[in-house]
RNA sequence: GCGGGCGUGGUGUAGCUGGUAUCACGUAGCCCUGCCACGGCUAAGACCCGGGUUCGAAUCCCGGCGCCCGCACCA
């Protein structure tokens, strides 16, 4: 196959921007390399994708451990969901997802039952291969997360994260309390993923290892809604919905219509869309997707990806935005014990009478000895009958303890409650950078009328901003050169002296990796220190003086919003 | 993981009816060059890995790895 896909991919390996690792001994595939330019790109991605989340959303920046043991990955659903059970057919060796089998042949839902309850089922039930017949044998667990362990001798079982949100799940008390107890909450980790993925051949598209940068929208499900919802509503949208319908409107459109089903979820849609925009990727190759009902993972209302075109891969998933509702918030507040929720002011404040009981201990203690405890607990629950001048405390399961009314203290109290608990809920918008790294490069990949290609990288991703060029390779050209090349790097702005082979040849390598402009020292040069800038799209040149060519380089080579 | 095809410098290729490798682009150095991959000279750089057959393997055979297509898997 010869498409755009092994041009960009040539390209990249040739000026480093990214390539299949471990080259030497042969690759490995779902393994790439950043090369200096693309390591440079990617962090240029990532650095506008902050200003989106981190400055202008104001979420919460962290960074949580890639290796995430047994306990918390079991909680969340991924030791199950990511384990599927595959059986083989003896007679022509196809593999077979046995609850998809299960589901299929006996009309059982797969859910419902437990991994081993399957393995009986397959045991039991004579299955047979749907395309040829044969017998299904061999049923084996595939795992794809990566496993490892912590420690030796007694090791725990730890898993590489397949995404890192649950490092932001198990952390919400810590990050509520930080934001001062105040949703919505975002919270933002940039990071790796690892996926054991069965065959991978996708090249960059389908990874081992990959980045993501994921947020985690903590909100009140009776408050949907964004502060910044007016500023987005008005983004338009190409989307698919479930129905298989093709539509484009405005995002504030699309959730009165009831299509996008949530406020929130509209917002980080539209967001997502400009963000994208904003990186290069072409806005008539963009489309929003919505899950299929089927498709949905059981605890989600409602999910959305965002889809790229490109050339070899379809239309391919780059971000997925879903409302998780408590899933996970609950999910790991039942298997670690602590309480993991929010608060929310009532609209109007309850009054409530609340009947305190409080032991008097100098009674109690010698009267019950080692069942002040277990009393004092009942009776701090309620678990207590009120029976004469008898207090009836129910401890344990049939335990009843009678300690008369005189050894306590019977106080009514009137509360004004204001507050109540809920468990949050959660949209979360996914982005896997190495997809858009490339969406970026395959979009942003132009070939000029002379046929040179080169990437038309939006100045502030662009990992070079500058070339600085004497005409000719002579002084004083090139220490004039030279001295402009040393005030940007003083500036903090990246550029790259270059004074080998002809001019054009200069101009055309720093188009090959998208550097926005160029800086020609020449004969006008010593007359009245004025330089040319090159602009790559244009190939144009303007000339100025060089305090005002750093400035005009800088300017337009600075991430700003609008 | 199964079936089929393929694997030659950084890239694209020729050679593949056994005798250490063609060409172009690119890269490095020098000369030339006062604005868009100019030209000249020079240099470096490859047979995916392992085993077998053979005096001799890029070439033939087997295995592995990787890539591509289909199935499966994944989202």
């Amino acid at each position: 196959m010869n498409d755009i896909y092994d041009e960009i991919m040539a390209i990249a390996k040739r000026r480093g921007i990214v390539y299949p690792s471990f080259d030497i001994y042969g690759g490995l595939s779902g393994f790439y390399s950043y090369g200096p330019i693309g390591t440079l790109l990617k962090d240029n991605i990532i650095e506008v994708w902050k200003k989106f989340y981190v400055v202008r959303e104001g979420c919460l920046l962290i960074d949580t451990p890639n290796v995430v043991p047994y306990r918390i990955l079991k909680a969340s659903g991924h030791v199950d969901r990511f384990t599927d059970i595959l059986v083989e057919c003896e007679r022509c060796k196809s593999k077979y997802r046995a609850d998809k089998i299960i589901e299929d042949e006996l009309k059982i839902d797969p859910s419902k039952i437990s991994r081993e309850e399957m393995f009986q089922i397959l045991k039991k039930n004579d299955l047979k291969c749907p395309s040829c017949g044969g017998k299904l044998v061999n049923p084996r667990e595939v795992n794809l997360m990566f496993r490892t362990e912590i420690g030796f001798g007694d090791v725990i079982k730890a898993f590489l994260r397949p995404e890192t949100a649950q490092g932001i799940f198990v952390e919400f008390n810590i990050l509520y309390n930080v934001a001062k107890k105040k949703l919505p909450m975002g919270v933002a980790q940039i990071g790796r993923g690892f996926r054991n993925e069965i065959s991978p051949r996708q090249g960059v598209i389908r990874l081992r290892e990959f980045n993501m940068a994921e947020v985690e929208v903590f909100f009140d499900p009776q408050k949907d809604d964004h502060p910044f919802f007016d500023e987005i509503k008005d983004e338009k949208v190409r989307v698919l919905t479930r129905d298989d319908v093709e539509l484009e409107d405005t995002v504030g459109s699309l959730y009165k219509r009831g299509i996008i089903k949530g406020k929130l979820l509209a917002y980080y849609i539209g967001l997502t869309k400009r963000l994208l925009v904003t990186l290069g990727i072409d806005e008539r190759k963009l489309r929003f997707r919505q899950h299929k009902v089927h498709e949905l993972a059981h605890y989600a209302k409602d999910c959305w990806d965002a889809e790229i075109y490109l050339e070899r891969f379809g239309w391919t998933e780059v971000v997925g935005i879903a409302n998780r509702s408590s899933y996970d918030l609950t999910a790991h507040s039942r298997e670690s014990g602590v309480e993991l929720v929010a608060y929310r002011n009532l609209e109007r404040p309850k009054k409530v009478i609340e009947k305190v009981i409080i032991p008097k201990y100098n009674i109690l203690g010698p009267m019950l000895k080692d069942k002040l405890k277990p009393v004092e607990k009942a009776l701090k629950e309620g678990n207590y009958e009120e029976v004469n001048d008898k207090i009836v405390v129910k401890i344990g399961e049939n335990e009843r303890v009678e300690i008369p009314k005189s050894a306590v203290e019977v106080k009514e109290e009137e509360k004004t409650i204001m507050v109540e608990k809920f468990v949050p809920w959660v949209v979360e918008p996914s982005y896997g950078i190495d997809r858009i790294l490339y969406g970026v490069l395959e979009h942003s990949f132009t070939k000029d009328d002379r046929g040179y290609a080169y990437f038309r990288f939006k100045p502030y991703i662009a990992p070079i901003k500058v070339g600085v060029f004497p005409i000719v390779s002579k002084e004083p050209f090139t220490s004039i050169a030279k001295d402009i090349y040393l005030r940007f790097i003083r500036e903090g702005i990246l550029a790259y002296y270059d004074a080998s082979d002809s001019i054009g040849r200069r101009y055309a390598r720093m188009d090959e990796i998208g550097t926005p402009y160029c800086i020609t020292v020449d004969g006008q040069t010593l007359e009245d220190s004025t330089v040319t800038v090159r602009d790559r799209d244009t190939r144009k040149q303007v000339r100025m003086k060089v305090d005002e060519a750093i400035k005009y380089v800088k300017e337009r080579t600075t991430f700003r919003f609008y």
